[in-house]
DNA sequence: ATTTCAAGCTTGACTAGTTCAAGCTTGATC
DNA sequence: GATCAAGCTTGAACTAGTCAAGCTTGAAAT
């Protein structure tokens, strides 16, 4: 059943396993970091992706699930006062999602969080910027 | 509040992103192809991590979550006749998880289907290995 | 204008996944 | 032997996520 004639195939599990292993341990950084800010990595992901004023269907596409799901969150950064649903100015049937001061400044706090002692810490920056050229590359896009 | 004296900060917040991103593709590309197959994400990470008969608290490890959700998992694959739970052979309070041959021959199936099509797919031979090394580097073992 | 259809969001029902605390059996230690 | 820790399971609780249905509103066609 082993099929020991085919190295590409087997080298490509082992980098799969790779990048699945950093995904995880980029996951994990996510949600320890977040649980010091009293967040879930779903409400960190949504703050990170809130990178200014949008509608609920923008976040939901950022966080790559369904509206439904943002609804979910944003009910709950809604409640911790860190995000606002406005009337969107040219779209009565749209919200506009803007952080409050208080989500901003929780917003900039997590980003340094996740940058410290990163998974990633590990590489200088050289190879951080080969990396990161690899991953431009891998990465398809839609 | 911005602080545009900081670029390595700011390319590593990228950088994460890009991980992250990567890792939902592969997140991704895993659950479609795991339906294909009747199983969840979550049953397919099990059966990728089944390198061999280990105990329910192994599993737990490799698949980073608490032994009672191993459990919760294990109990899917046995009702679909993938897994058994057989006594740890030295140490009576452990169960053996051993494949059945039908677990071993989806396992595989799994793996192939896994490795085609992967978001790997568009980088070289070259390229696949120097992302191999720097994520070998970048990944912290504990 | 009016109708019709699509878009944006929410709600409710449902499922999977996850953690935690509690408890049981067994092994190891003193 | 008594005690404590390890391995696993159970049950309760919660997060996350999907889907279908429904409401309001915008856009387009007639």
């Amino acid at each position: 059943m082993t099929t020991p004639l085919e190295p590409p195939a087997i080298a490509e599990r082992e980098l799969c396993g790779l990048v699945n292993g950093l995904a995880q341990q980029i996951a994990d950084h996510v949600r320890e970091r977040a649980i010091t800010l009293g967040l879930t990595a779903a409400q960190a992901t949504a703050l990170r992706e809130m990178t200014g004023p949008m509608t609920m269907r923008e976040l939901a596409e950022r966080m790559s699930c369904e509206p439904s799901n943002a609804t979910f969150i944003v009910d709950k950064l809604e409640k911790q006062g860190l995000i606002e649903r406005r009337a969107h100015p040219t779209d009565r049937r749209a919200k506009q999602l803007v952080l409050t001061l208080e989500g901003n400044v929780l917003r900039e706090r997590l980003l340094e969080l996740l940058v410290q002692d990163s998974p990633l810490a590990g590489l200088t920056a050289q190879q951080q910027r080969a990396l990161q050229d690899l991953l431009e590359q891998a990465i398809i896009r839609p």
